[in-house]
RNA sequence: GCCGGUGUGGUGAAAUUGGUAUACACGACGGAUUCAAAAUCCGUUUUCGCGAGAAGUGGCGGUUCGAGUCCGCCCACCGGUACCA
């Protein structure tokens, strides 16, 4: 054995066997239990981050673990190909998306080797291959059979200069990223997917996600935002040429119906268009939310403006005529585009009201004087009792939603509807790098989506990037084709990736199965992943549209299972100065140069070592060194063992004292580490507790005898099968010098010793009002009264209890005794 | 704005079910080894105090024999906010 360790040539050596054996190769095997462990899959952006190799490593590590569980463990890795940054890149480095994509793909899977990541690599696929989004494009041509997907028009962020559509990502304070133009909104017609349809079953089937993070179940829950109640119709008081006579808003207070004082529509709703012909000051407002972004957080602290539109609306019940406002704030794409107020009980309505000068009109009192409501100072948001609500005084909050809901059934003006905050899922982007939309688009308007035998619609690879517009928009000869004789036009908008990345993790079950999306058998053997492990942004959206198209691949009878995701981790973000670590940033720490100084090894060690997977993670380069330091001593702890002799068989009853509490010791490390590793997924402690059991080893080892070196050997033996997941490479090389044959990775996880945990004496605290004022050594199976005389005979317990009464005696069995005086 | 999260020594963090605050590391300091250095090994390291002891987990308050942990209010930071992935 070297004397020193050398990480970079075992860590060849381990990779050399593992792919020689082809050990990580699987196949779906009926008598064995199946382990799907999936990482998300990376965008290739040029190099690994250490956000990469901190999620890849904890997936790893689990799948390591649960294979020597004896599972039958999957592992796969692939591309998420398409995206935005690869058109950027594209044209910074005068190359085409596609070439940029699959340079980065191959120094990436070079980079995840060096880290000896346990893959299937001959799973290994990329969603920018034909193969690969082929089956994407028909499985939306079903959808379009079934009436899952429809056109509509929807708001994008437009850059007038460039003639462009503009990414969230793209608009810097309100302006064009490229050319600093002020961004408008343009309504264009898009592709939707009816989500929506689903909305209640993924909002149920959280309630089934037990083994998700509570905090993730818990955005999804208010992201579809299911709300219940009232639909109603307001009249015009006077017809407006060319318009419906009503128009109908939703609300979840209709308690608060009689306290309605406006209403107020979107500046793009047809009364603000119709009104704004003969009104300049209008037409201005409606303008200037032109310039409005479209991003939510954006629309949230806008500055509340409106204007009144000169309309008045009826009063579904008083008959009253209350204006009509165009107001900022409400949105035209959600909902109907109109909304009641009632300044009164909503906060952003009474300061519009104050703003405005329009009245408040208190409809719902405190339920108890104890409230207090002063409608001066801000809204009454609370539930009540009904006021100044004519036949509905003196009803509750509650009874009142029912009343005034039933009333307007009567009336044919409204009913209880339930509402979801969740909106249909815009697929359209108009952008090159991504799957085309399956479509050919009529000379005359119509489109006929296309047909299975004539799919991939190819997205053409060679091309060249003009800086700001999509090279398939930009070709009309790409566009032109036919259909049953006639001439029609190719779709040039792209799917948004989110589509390739919501059913990836399928298509690894079979991914090069040619006969269909997925292969259904291989399918329902993996599905569905045991344990998937990502980064917490993700925790809505790739989620949400993840877990909608299983549903549909179920409702289409490709697969049988309800959720794709059994077991979720989210791990923390990897953070450099407070900050997301991100390229855009500038502030990425860039983990090759680690692995080429340390080995791979360290960097797993490490990343798994500096906090618990599901914490945010502060980057600094000190502490690495550590890491490696520790894997120094392990090889030199084993070294110096076997250099020491050859140990006897354990015979456990001959132990001395430091022999059994070293033996003692391995088997409460064997015992925490399985349960760090299992129940609880903190592998920093698990690392923790392993060092432990390394400090004891050198501080207690008896190596002058045969009997003192088998109990090393356990110790050494444990130790190296407890790292084995974090650190394979190392530990696959110290298995064999502690002289075993087989590869550590078929060795089953080591089982702990019930009887090594006994102990004859434990340590138990004395406290005094709380404060520690003692610790006694006592038998194990003392009981209470025995162990509180114990106590109260203690010399520095009773400094502190003299001279007082003994009021209470708390004893919590084998921890602490806790004697309340007083007096 | 809204939704979710985080806040503990000089630093990363530990404390698993309300029961000993700071395990395990990093860094720093002191020592051993060395001609010297690197490496390695040993020791000290929350703050105040000579000490007995006291204070202490973002801030303020509460529940409890006992609170980092539970409750209320507040502050700061992080993630998401539907076209970054």
């Amino acid at each position: 054995m070297d004397e020193r360790y050398q990480p970079h040539d075992i860590e060849q050596a381990a990779r050399a066997f593992w792919d020689e054996h082809k050990s990580f190769e699987v196949h779906p095997d009926p008598d064995r239990e199946k382990y799907y462990c999936l990482a998300m899959f990376p965008y290739p952006s040029g190099k690994l981050h250490m956000g990469h190799v901190r999620n890849y490593t904890i997936a790893d590590v689990i799948a390591r673990y649960q294979r020597m569980l004896g599972k039958n463990v999957m592992q796969p890795m692939g591309w998420d190909a398409f995206g935005l940054p690869a058109e950027n890149a594209a044209i910074k480095n005068n190359t085409a998306p596609a070439k940029w994509t699959y340079a980065n793909i191959e120094y990436m899977k070079a980079q995840l080797k060096q880290l000896g990541f346990a893959y299937d690599w001959s799973r290994e696929m990329a969603t920018c291959q034909p193969d690969y989004y082929r089956w994407e494009q028909w499985f939306f041509t079903r959808l379009y059979e079934k009436g899952m997907v429809y056109k509509k028009v929807a708001a994008v962020n437009w850059c007038p200069n460039d003639m462009t559509v503009l990414a969230n990502e793209q608009v810097i304070n309100g302006c064009c990223w490229r050319c600093d133009t002020a961004v408008e909104r343009k309504e264009i017609p898009q592709w939707f997917i009816k989500i929506t349809d689903y909305a209640e079953e993924l909002l149920d089937g959280l309630d089934n996600l037990t083994e998700w993070p509570e905090q993730v179940r818990t955005m999804q829950r208010n992201w579809i935002g299911r709300s219940e109640g009232v639909e109603m119709s307001f009249q015009l008081a006077t017809p407006v040429e060319g318009l419906d006579d009503h128009f109908d808003i939703y609300t979840t207070r209709p308690d608060t119906l009689m306290g309605v004082t406006y209403v107020g529509v979107a500046a793009e709703h047809p009364l603000s268009l119709a009104a704004a012909k003969d009104n300049p000051e209008l037409a201005d407002f409606i303008k200037e939310c032109k310039t409005n972004s479209v991003a939510e957080s954006d629309m949230a602290t806008l500055e509340k403006k409106g204007i009144d539109t000169g309309y008045k609306a009826i009063h579904p019940l008083t008959g009253r005529e209350v204006p009509i406002y165009a107001a900022n704030f409400v949105l035209m794409g959600y909902g109907s585009g109109a909304v009641m107020a009632v300044p009164a009980h909503d906060q952003r309505d009474w300061e519009f009201a104050h703003k405005y000068g329009l009245p408040i009109e208190q409809a719902i009192a405190p339920a108890s004087d104890d409230q207090s409501c002063d409608l001066n100072e801000c809204a009454f948001t609370e539930k009540g009792v009904l006021v100044n609500s004519g036949e509905f005084d003196g009803l509750s909050s509650a009874d009142a939603f029912d009343a005034i809901a039933a009333k307007l059934d009567s009336l044919s003006k409204g009913r209880k509807t339930i509402n979801y905050r969740l909106r249909d899922w815009g697929v359209s982007r108009q952008r090159y790098w991504g799957s085309p939309i399956p479509m050919f688009n009529e000379p005359g308007g119509g489109e006929i989506p296309i047909p299975a035998d004539r799919l991939p619609a190819l997205l053409p690879e060679d091309v060249v990037m003009d800086g700001v517009h999509s090279p398939i928009k930009a070709d009309p000869e790409w566009c032109k084709t036919e259909h049953n004789g006639q001439a029609v036009e190719r779709e040039t908008d792209t799917f948004d990736t989110f589509m390739e990345s919501s059913w990836y993790y399928a298509r690894f079950c079979s991914p090069n199965y040619q006969d269909g999306m997925l292969d259904s058998d291989a399918a329902n053997y993996w599905l569905p992943v045991d344990q998937y492990v990502g980064g917490i942004e993700h925790a809505i959206l790739h989620l949400l549209y993840a877990r909608f198209f299983h549903k549909l691949m179920r409702d289409e009878g490709l697969i049988t299972s309800d959720e794709p995701f059994k077991k979720l981790l989210c791990q923390g973000m990897v953070l450099k100065d407070g900050t997301k670590m991100s390229k855009s940033k500038g502030n990425t720490v860039d983990p090759q140069g680690l692995i080429t100084q340390y080995g791979a090894d360290t960097v797993r060690l490490f990343t798994m070592f500096a906090a618990p997977p599901e914490q945010s993670l502060e980057w600094s380069d000190s502490g690495v060194e550590g890491g490696n330091r520790f894997l120094k001593r392990l090889w030199k702890a084993v070294n110096t063992h076997l250099a020491a002799g050859t140990p006897s068989e354990l015979s456990v009853e001959e132990l001395a004292d430091a022999q059994q509490d070293l033996r003692r010791k391995t088997h409460s490390t064997i015992a925490k580490v399985t349960d760090d590793y299992g129940r609880r997924q903190t592998f920093n402690t698990a690392i923790a507790a392993v060092m432990e059991l390394l400090n004891e080893v050198n501080k207690l080892a008896d190596r002058s005898s045969p009997l003192g070196l088998a109990v090393e050997r356990e110790a050494l033996e444990a130790a190296t099968l407890l790292l084995a997941p974090i650190v394979p490479h190392i530990c696959h090389t110290l298995w064999y010098q502690l002289g075993h044959d087989n590869a550590i990775i078929d060795q089953p996880w080591p089982q702990f010793d019930e009887s090594a945990l006994k102990q004859s004496t434990i340590e138990m605290v004395v406290q005094v009002n709380g404060k520690v004022r003692a610790r006694l050594a006592v038998d194990a199976d003392a009981d209470k009264d025995s162990v509180e005389k114990i106590a109260l005979a203690d010399e520095n317990v009773r400094r502190f209890i003299e001279e007082k009464t003994v009021r209470k005696v708390i004893v919590v069995p084998g921890k602490l005794i806790n004697i309340v005086v007083g007096g």
